[in-house]
Order: C-alpha cells, then sequence, then structure tokens
RNA sequence: GGGAGUUUAGCUCAGCUGGGAGAGCGCUUGCCUUACAAGCAAGAUGUCACAGGUUCGAGCCCUGUAAUUCCCACCA
C-alpha cells in the first residue's frame, strides 16, 4: 500500500508520537547480546539543579548521533543515562528555599535537611531528563542512574575503602582552598582566578633592637600581618644579607618575628622581602614547613577575624583590612599604596574570593594513581579528539596535586570514617559499626563532612554498569567506547574518571574522549545568566523542532572548537528538513503499487548516476564519522540531499514519470525510492524524526529506520562512467542557460525555440526553462556548441537522442554585451591555457607530481583549448 | 611567567595526509515551473593576517612578526 505524507511536517506531533513508540518498543534498549561488538557511552550526568541548556543539547545530540549510528551499524549499542547529585550547588538551593521559610541548616538538623534534599531532588531530579527526551535522545532509559542511588553510594565506599587500606586516602592538617560563602573547603580545580583592582600597600617593619632601621615589605592582604610569623629574604640578596637571623618588629601586633632566608623570595619583586604567613598562603605554607615557623591561624569559617587577631577578632576580613591600613598610616609605617590588578581567587560557583586556610581534611595520595593515566595517553590506548587537549590533559596529571575531597557539606556521600568517642580510633567501614574495632566502645560518631562531588562522578563510567558487582553489563560493555564532554571539565571529571577506572576495574575507562566547544550567543558572548542571553533549547523546539535544533549544532561545528548560536542558520535547517519532506512527498505520489523489480534492468545513465552518488556518499560519511567529522559528514549528507537528489536527479527524472508508456519509467521510481531510502538512513543520526517519518511511509512493514541496516559502501552501485557522464550534461546544461542568460532571453515570453523532430509535449513545455531538466531524462549526451547545419546561423543547439533542438537568438542579442562578454572569457582561457602549458612544461612537475595529477592537468589543458577555439569561432562569427 | 587555539567571501565558519579555495546567511538578476516561494535558475565577491624559508608546487609544512581568545601558574 502506498502511503501518503501530510502537506505539512509538524515536528511537535510527530516528534512526541515517534519518540513514545520508541520507547514503547524499547529500540533504546540495550541487552547484554555477546553476539554483537558492545558499544558504549555513558552520558555525562547533568545536574539535579540544573534546567537543560544549550551546552547540554549539543553534548547529548553528538552523543544521540553517535549511538544511533553505531546502533545501525550491527553494534551492541548501549547509552546509560543518568544525573548527578551536585553536592554544592544542590545544597545551595535547598538552603535558599529554606531561607524564604526563614529557616537555616542548623534549624533543622542534618536527617531533617537530608530529607528536604531529597524530596528536592524528585522534584527537580527528573525534569532535566524528560527535556532530553525532547531532543530525541535514543539513550536506554531502563537504565539511568543516579549519583546518590544504591548502587552508585556502594561504589563510592567500596572506592574509599579500598583507597584508604592502600594508604591513598588519609586525613590530614593542610592549607586548603575555603569559601567563607559556602563554608566548606574547594578543590584547587573549583578555584578560578580573576583579575580584580586591589592595591599593593607598601609597609614598613621596624628591625628589632635598630632604632630607626625599618624594612619595607609590600602586601596585597594587610589583615594576613596577623598570621605573620616571619619576614623573608632571598639567601643571596645583598641588601638584606646582615638582617637574616634577626628579629624584625610585626607592627600592630608588637611581636618580634625572625628574618629568614628563603629562595622562595624574588630579589626583583618588589622590595625583595616577604611578609610570611603559613597559616594562609600557599607559599607562606611551605616556606613555614622549611624554616618550622608557627602557623597562626586569624580567620574563622565566615571570613571574619578570630581571637588570634587580638582587638580586630570578629571583624570582616576586609574591615580589618581597612582597619589596620589606616592605623598603619597613622603610625606613619604605611610607605605607599600602589593601584594595580592582581589575580585574586574566586570560587568558581559563587565568585567569593577564597581564604587559604589550613584545616583538618581528607586527601587522596594522586601522584602513583596518575601514572597509569599518565601512560595510557602516552602510549595512545586514550585518545582525544583532537588531539591537542590531551597535552592539557598531560600537563595537568604531570603538575597533580593531592586532591582534597571531604566538604562541609551534608548533600553528598558521608565519609565512613567512625570515630570512637572513647578511645579516638577512626574505624572505617562501609555502614555504621557496632562497636570500636579498637577498644570495644560503642560510642562512635561519624565524620561530618561528606565526599567531593566529583568523587562519585570518577566511578560513573563503572558505577553506572554495576561495579563493584561483577555484572555481566560491566563484563561486556566495559570500558566504555566514548566519552563526549566538553573542554571545561577534563579536569574535574575527564582526568578522575581515568585513573579511577585503573585503579578500581584495573582498566581504562574508555577509548576515546571526544571534546566539543562551547555554544555562544551571536556576539560569541557565553550565555550566562547574568547577561540574559541564554538560548532556551525547548523553546526552540517547540518552535522548530528537534531535529533542525540537533542539525544546526552539528553542521560547521569541528571538534573542540566554540560555535556561534544562530538563528539563520536554524532557519536553514529547518529550511532543509522542508526541503526533504516534500522531496519526499514526490516520491510517495509517483510510487504505485505494481512495483516490480524485474525492470531494474533498465536502469538509465541518470539512475546510474545518483545510485553511484549515493554509494560515494555512505563511503565517505562512514570515514567522516570514524574521525569524529560530524559535522562534515552531515554537510556532506544535506548537499547530496538538496542539490543532487533533489535539484538535479528528481528534475531529470521527472518526464519518465510523466509518461506512462516509458520503458524506464519503473527503473526511475525504483532508482527514487532506494536513493532516499539510503540517504535517509545515513541522515537519520542527525535528524531521527523526520527521517523516520518518511521511511515509515516509504516502506510497506511497520519497519523502524532506528534498526534498518546502515548503508555501506557497494561495489556494484560504483557507476564511474555514468557518474561522469552525467557529470558532463550537467556542466553543458549550465553552460547553456549561462548563455541564455547573457543574452537577456527570458524563456517563456520572448525565446522563439525551434524543436525538430521531438514529440507534442516537448515542444510545448520547452517554453519553460525547467523543461531543460526535462529533456535531459532522453539526453544521452548535450554539447554546446554553435549551429553549423545552417537551420539556424546563429544558435546553441541541444542534441538529444537522435533529435536536435536548435535556440536561435540572433535576433534578441545585443551583439556589443556579447562581444565584451567572450573577450573577458577569451582572456580568461588565455590565461588558464598558459598557466597549464607552463605547469606541464616544468621538468620538475612532470618528473615529481603523480601520474593522475598530471593526466588532469593534461585533460584541462585540452578543455581550455577546446573552449577558447569555441569562443575565437563564435567572436570570429560576430565579426570580431 | 608557561602552554594552546584563532586569523580564509560583507557576516558566521568548514577546508582530513601539500596538487588550482568551499558552505550557510546576506547581496544582484530572472522565475508562482503539476514536491517545495521555507522554493527554482543564474550571478558577483577572496594578495587564505604579515614577512621570510622548504618544495616542481604552500591556505595546509618550517621560522619569525602582529592581532585576538582561552587554559595553566605561588609572583607576595
Amino acid at each position: 500500500m502506498i502511503k501518503e505524507l501530510s502537506k505539512v511536517y509538524d515536528p511537535s506531533v510527530v516528534e512526541e508520537r515517534l519518540y513514545n513508540e520508541w520507547c514503547e518498543k524499547k529500540y533504546f534498549h540495550a541487552e547484554v547480546d555477546k553476539s554483537k561488538k558492545p558499544y558504549t557511552i555513558v552520558m555525562p550526568p547533568p545536574n539535579i539543579t540544573g534546567q537543560l541548556h544549550m551546552g547540554h543539547a549539543l553534548d547529548n545530540t553528538l552523543q544521540d548521533i553517535l549511538i544511533r549510528w553505531k546502533r545501525m551499524s550491527g553494534y551492541n549499542a548501549l547509552w546509560v543515562p543518568g544525573i548527578d547529585h551536585a553536592s554544592i550547588s544542590t545544597e545551595v538551593k535547598v538552603v535558599q528555599k529554606m531561607a524564604e521559610e526563614g529557616l537555616t541548616k542548623e534549624d533543622i538538623g542534618r536527617e531533617e535537611f537530608l530529607k528536604r534534599a531529597w524530596a528536592w531532588k524528585e522534584e527537580y531530579g527528573g525534569i532535566i531528563l524528560k527535556q532530553l527526551r525532547k531532543l530525541g535522545s535514543s539513550c536506554d532509559w531502563d537504565r539511568v542512574r543516579f549519583t546518590l542511588d544504591e548502587g552508585c553510594s556502594d561504589a563510592v565506599l567500596e572506592t574509599f575503602m579500598r583507597l584508604y587500606e592502600k594508604g591513598y586516602i588519609y586525613k590530614g592538617e593542610k592549607l586548603i582552598n575555603w569559601c567563607p560563602k559556602c563554608m566548606t573547603t574547594i578543590s584547587d580545580a573549583e578555584v578560578n582566578h580573576v583579575d580584580k583592582d586591589g592595591c599593593f600597600w607598601h609597609i614598613k617593619y621596624p628591625v628589632a633592637g635598630e632604632e630607626g632601621r625599618f624594612i619595607e615589605i609590600a602586601t596585597t592582604r594587610p589583615e594576613t600581618m596577623l598570621g605573620d610569623t616571619a619576614v623573608a629574604v632571598h639567601p643571596e640578596d645583598d641588601r638584606y644579607k646582615d638582617i637574616v637571623g634577626k628579629m624584625v618588629i610585626l607592627p600592630l601586633v608588637n611581636k618580634e618575628i625572625p628574618v629568614v632566608a628563603d629562595s622562595y623570595v624574588d630579589r626583583e619583586f618588589g622590595t625583595g622581602i616577604v611578609k610570611i604567613t603559613p597559616a594562609h598562603d600557599p607559599n607562606d605554607f611551605e616556606v613555614g614547613e622549611r624554616h618550622n615557623l608557627p602557623k597562626i591561624n586569624i580567620m574563622n569559617d565566615d571570613g571574619t577575624i578570630n581571637e588570634n587577631g587580638g582587638k580586630y577578632c570578629g571583624l570582616d576580613r576586609y574591615e580589618a583590612r581597612k582597619q589596620m591600613v589606616d592605623e598603619l598610616e597613622q603610625l606613619g609605617l604605611l610607605v605607599k599604596v600602589e593601584k594595580i590588578t592582581h589575580a585574586v581567587g574566586v570560587h568558581e560557583r559563587c565568585n567569593e574570593v577564597v581564604e587559604p586556610l589550613i584545616k583538618l581534611q581528607w586527601f587522596v595520595k594522586m601522584e602513583e594513581m596518575a601514572k597509569p593515566a599518565i601512560d595510557c595517553y602516552k602510549n595512545g590506548e586514550l585518545r582525544f579528539i583532537p588531539d591537542r587537549f590531551g597535552k592539557v590533559y598531560l600537563h595537568w596529571l604531570e603538575n597533580i596535586k593531592d586532591w582534597c575531597i571531604s566538604r562541609q557539606l551534608w548533600w553528598g556521600h558521608r565519609i565512613p570514617a567512625y570515630y570512637c568517642q572513647e578511645c579516638g580510633h577512626i574505624n572505617m567501614a562501609k555502614s555504621f559499626p557496632e562497636k570500636c574495632e579498637k577498644c570495644g566502645g560503642t560510642h562512635l560518631k561519624q565524620d561530618e563532612d561528606t565526599l567531593d562531588t566529583w568523587f562519585s562522578s570518577a566511578l560513573w563510567p563503572f558505577s553506572t554498569l554495576g561495579w563493584p558487582k561483577n555484572t555481566a553489563e560491566l563484563e561486556h560493555f566495559y570500558p566504555t567506547s566514548t566519552m563526549v564532554t566538553g573542554y571545561d571539565i577534563i579536569f574535574f571529571w575527564v582526568i578522575r574518571m581515568v585513573f579511577s577506572g585503573f585503579e578500581q576495574v584495573g582498566e581504562i575507562p574508555f577509548k576515546d574522549v571526544f571534546i566539543h566547544g562551547l555554544i555562544r550567543d551571536e556576539l560569541g558572548r557565553k550565555f550566562s545568566k547574568s547577561l540574559g542571553n541564554g538560548i532556551d533549547p525547548l523553546e526552540v523546539i517547540n518552535k522548530y523542532g528537534a531535529d533542525p535544533l540537533r542539525l544546526m549544532l552539528v553542521t560547521g561545528n569541528s571538534p573542540g572548537n566554540d560555535m556561534r548560536f544562530f538563528y539563520d542558520r536554524l532557519d536553514s535547517c529547518r529550511n532543509f528538513g522542508n526541503k526533504l519532506w516534500n522531496a519526499s512527498r514526490f516520491v510517495l505520489m509517483n510510487l504505485e503499487e505494481d512495483d516490480n523489480n524485474d525492470d531494474l534492468i533498465m536502469l538509465t545513465s541518470a539512475d546510474k548516476w545518483i545510485l553511484s552518488k549515493v554509494n560515494t556518499l555512505a563511503k565517505e560519511v562512514q570515514e567522516n564519522m570514524e574521525n569524529y567529522e560530524l559535522g562534515m559528514a552531515v554537510d556532506k549528507i544535506t548537499n547530496f540531499l538538496w542539490d543532487e537528489y533533489c535539484d538535479w536527479y528528481i528534475e531529470m527524472v521527472k518526464p519518465r514519470l510523466y509518461n506512462k508508456e516509458d520503458s524506464t519509467r519503473k527503473a526511475a521510481l525504483w532508482t527514487l525510492k532506494t536513493a532516499l531510502i539510503n540517504a535517509l538512513k545515513l541522515l537519520h543520526p542527525y535528524m531521527p524524526f523526520i527521517t523516520e517519518e518518511i521511511f515509515l511511509a516509504l516502506q510497506d512493514e511497520e519497519e523502524t529506520i532506528m534498526l534498518s541496516q546502515w548503508p555501506e559502501y557497494k561495489e556494484e552501485w560504483n557507476y564511474k562512467e555514468e557518474e561522469n557522464e552525467i557529470d558532463l550534461i550537467k556542466e553543458a546544461v549550465r553552460s547553456i542557460r549561462n548563455i541564455r542568460a547573457e543574452m537577456n532571453v527570458v524563456p517563456s515570453k520572448k525565446a522563439q525555440v525551434i524543436v525538430v523532430s521531438a514529440d507534442e509535449l516537448t515542444r510545448t513545455k520547452f517554453e519553460r526553462s525547467a523543461v531543460f531538466f526535462k529533456t535531459l531524462a532522453y539526453a544521452s549526451e548535450v554539447t554546446v556548441q554553435a549551429d553549423k547545419t545552417g537551420i539556424a546561423d546563429d544558435a546553441v543547439s541541444c542534441v538529444v537522442e537522435n533529435s536536435t533542438i536548435y535556440m536561435p537568438f540572433a535576433e534578441l542579442v545585443d551583439i556589443a554585451k556579447e562581444i565584451e562578454r567572450l573577450t573577458k572569457e577569451k582572456e580568461k582561457m588565455i590565461k588558464e591555457v598558459e598557466r597549464v602549458e607552463k605547469k606541464l612544461s616544468n621538468p620538475g612537475f612532470v618528473a615529481k607530481a603523480p601520474e593522475s595529477v598530471i593526466e588532469e592537468e593534461k585533460a584541462k589543458g585540452e578543455k581550455y583549448k577546446a573552449t577558447l577555439a569555441q569562443i575565437e569561432e563564435r567572436l570570429a562569427q560576430m565579426g570580431k
């Protein structure tokens, strides 16, 4: 039965219907099938706090393209979806919500807070996954995971225990980054350095025992003076050699602190003397360690000065700074104030200036674990697309520091350390122990802190497949195939997944890391809430449909590069869908019931040409996709469908379709359908909905395109000769048109066309320019030449089969204009001929260029010469 | 301070291993042609940032310069 397509394609109806159908029929679900090769992608889990934004749309479109392609190519293709608990962002949101009710975390306590957080997750956590469905994502919805679900939590505990037993996890008092706003530690990767305007205060410290002698130091954070325990100079700095070992008086505090010599000091910078505050600066911390300096913490968790700050106790850090500077000035110890811009560390999430503080925290020792992660890239086991991100990856790993994993938050995986209240022993256990393993005491208290949210994310590629249990899924689908993600989270995530994969499972978590860029607005700015320049993918989908959005996101998008979002481009993608829809309607309108394949032998050159083209297309698309050149692949597909299939093939084939007596009519129908189906399949990963809708209409059975066979290159469709032939005809037709256009001939109004021995239909239709295409369907050869038969003295003739069509134009020609055009053309041709001759007479070229290139050049030379001769002939005819 | 990217048509960008530069949008002209005006046909527009070098041949490789973006880093 021949089906019909509605006149207009309505994505909002079609997309929802098809998606539900796909889900119902479980097309996305991948059971372990050992007879097939596995292809696995685990989705970078979006935060439960998030709404779908363009970045997600791009990320998931790319993944969906890969997974659909592999699924059609016969792989056991699994795409695991999931969401991330996003400890800090979620906690902040829940706290905000509570604040509206006038409540704080402390008011309601941990247990009640977690209840609220889970409620929050239930309410909002699923939203983003629902939104992903709108995009057409073909994830296995039976396998949705959450970083805090039972399995993932078990994976976290298991990992923690293993690392602890191995001595890789330790508790230590180190200088960490503290966010006074979020009141938690944060890792180095979570700190952004931004340039801020600030001051450089030059302050005099009196030298003890030497009345009137001062040394000058400079600082951007005067309040940290309260924690100074030394000043340092370079050991070889002659200016200060004599004061090393002496004491200076710390102003305001009036305490004597030593002058130490340390090569960390840069003699060239500032005054060459540095105040050392071991408790509040990473470098000073190290200097302090080397010289056994005391560490004085002067700050409370909320950023106010603590009791070690003497009279400044209780003041906010910035308030204290101001007061101290004022007082220094009054004492005459402030030398000068320099306005500078300098890099300040801020928390990437809340932009609060972080304070380095010394705290007792949990750390993961990184040195050993980093090794296999480094090696796997160096030996090619791990691949980055594009490769340049591999260098970034390596650089980070080679300079890796221990990872601070404890956070002073409640929402997340609580650290499985249980402190015995009686003997102080730390019990490590996956669940609450009944008694202390050392003293048997029963008063145990679990560590208050939770783990960095990336700790669970790091296990994602295998925790989602069931690890630590040895599941069939883990066995079959691990290591996963490709990790698709943005370059912004290589440090946070990709690196941690790689070393975790090696450490826990003993195998690399994925082979390829496919990095994409950011989506920016039309002006090239990042999408951000503060700018309010975000574009909601869902609005776009509502207006245009998911297919155009997906197409737009992937066309012209090369790996690792940012791209801009243009509505213009979206329009053209929508137009392409429309074109495809209409072409398919045309095919369906012409298809007939008694399609009999016996007529296949009647394939004409045109049929073979398009088959050959679609065949080549399949080959090239395959190559591009294997290299992750998705934009390039889809470019070729749309190009084929629009320019070759629609604009040429359909037009060429029309006369055969309209003539019921034509012996090659059925071959045309078969080819129309076959070429379309192949192209649809190639396009399906990019535009899943519209391709499926058309595919369903073209098939007799209810067969989905999703599980159809991916088109492979077929040797029997390799019609090189026909391909060349039709390409030549295309060129010839264009030449004829050009001449007509130059003459200002308006075919439908003025042109007089003499058609010799052609059928009635052709003759009447010839008056329209479109008929050229139609005529071509019969053409075995088309040449452009001046007429020499004498029938029309100055004409273009089109030899069609055995008929010759003459188009006299002499009387319509603007001779002067034509001569000008031809003269220009002649000059161009002479230049071309010269160029080719020069090239061919170059001994180096002849000796070294490949055979094929030389042949090509020769052919071109011949062609140019022939054209030149034609032009000269015409000019001669015109009396020039 | 170190590293990486970018520089190609008016705009936004493709261009894989060196062999006569492409797309989309925009622009000009002509067309309601029985799939599509969200369309068809034709057309114009490039010292491929600059300067050297390698090569028979460079948008592509090498060196340097300039502009610009990003990442990393302890410059108090």
